[in-house]
DNA sequence: CTATTACTGAACTTCGCGGTATAGTATATT
DNA sequence: AATATACTATACCGCGAAGTTCAGTAATAG
């Protein structure tokens, strides 16, 4: 079907431009305005290309939402990967993986993403798999390495790291996250995202730092 | 408009069984296909009733998908509406309350209901108050008062009870229920129900009891 | 040069849905 | 009985969107 992977074919080749203009402008428009709210005309209006052009490069819409799809998910995540941070105190290397988190999920694309993949529900398994194991899976484990390691050199005290990095995420996104999705909320500005990430980090240590002796007054004290 | 409520009008009064039917096929369809994918001849013919008949009893579709979402979060509350519970120790009185919030959440129906509003998204802002006010704003407002009693009774230190309430909530949702929703996973059994209810409480408690005897390491008031 | 394929632009087909109109029938009040 | 309204059944309108067709032009292989 897709001619372009054929090198030695008669005729015109296919250009690798247009077919980059069509994605990015599904990239931009899926996500912005959901799934059916974009018609293909739209899209090949953006992306400068004729309809016939964008059909021959993907057989249907469908086809073309998943490709969007998962493109997004691939240039989201680099922002992310965060380090360990073994210099900082664990409230300051905690604070920083917050903000970093609030901002990745308090963005407008990211949560019309969410609201789409949502929004498809238990069909179209495949697209949730590549959204899912690009997006929350690879930040979830990165955390789960941060709290073992922290765990090891003393600060806190996590038996179950997996769960205790569930339960770090689920709070910043919080109530807020579903609020925003659903409509009835607008997203967090600046002074609200610290303020949050501020009150979930107080949560956390309080309930996973090692605790014999006396131990909690040093966490407050950086090293 | 409507002219059910004149008990004294001229001619033939509206048939209330026909509006309960109506809002009973709404109240199927809508939550298993979304709302694009329902269309009023569906629900009318569901309902047995004339198309014209469905338009008689409500104004348009939005009005009607309304009304469904609005009986639908009122039906499914009362189950919920869990009181103090004074003579249970905190632990006790938390996991029935942790208990009774997954089954609420970890169901196939309020799963759908939850797609549905999400992929409504921005618009239809008037429909996603009625769902927040009727389905987790209460269920969060229960549970600060809890909180707030816990805290008088001195088995809890809570500073802002509206902020331990969605974090606890919000940890039990956990992010099963993203999986859930997006499709990558399926709802939790018993067993894990348990488990998760039982990882949680013990979170709770370890972040909010209160801690005698030593007053730094009462951080809610720090600041 | 020639054959083959990629593009454009616009018109076109098809289809389903929200909502309405029409015409006739049933059921209530006064 | 007269009147007013609720119902049914069916046809219809308008609209927007997924795809397709067509005539013509551009680019590349042999």
């Amino acid at each position: 079907m897709n001619l372009a992977s054929r090198p030695n074919a008669p005729g015109r080749p296919k250009d690798p431009e247009k077919r980059a203009a069509i994605l990015e402008a599904a990239k931009t428009l899926f996500p912005s305005k959901g799934y059916d709210a974009v018609s293909m005309d739209a899209i090949a209006q953006a992306a400068g290309v004729s309809k016939l052009t964008l059909y021959s490069h993907f057989t249907d819409k469908e086809t073309l939402f998943g490709a969007a799809v998962a493109e997004f998910c691939e240039e989201q995540l680099p922002h992310q990967a965060f380090e360990l941070h073994p210099e900082l105190s664990l409230r300051e290397a905690l604070m920083l993986i917050a903000k970093g988190f609030i901002d990745l999920t308090m963005d407008e694309r990211a949560i019309q993403l969410f609201r789409i993949m949502a929004a498809q529900g238990g069909d179209n398994t495949r697209l949730a798999e590549i959204f899912f194991m690009a997006g929350p899976r690879r930040t979830l484990k990165d955390m789960e390495m941060f709290l073992s390691q922290r765990h090891d050199s003393g600060d806190l005290d996590i038996s179950n790291p997996c769960k205790a990095a569930e339960h770090f995420f689920v709070m910043l996104k919080g109530v807020r996250h579903m609020r925003v999705m659903v409509g009835v909320a607008s997203l967090p500005d600046a002074p609200e995202r610290l303020a949050h990430a501020e009150e979930v980090v107080n949560v956390f240590i309080r309930a996973y730092a090692k605790r014999e002796g006396d131990p909690v007054l040093m966490l407050n004290k950086a090293r």
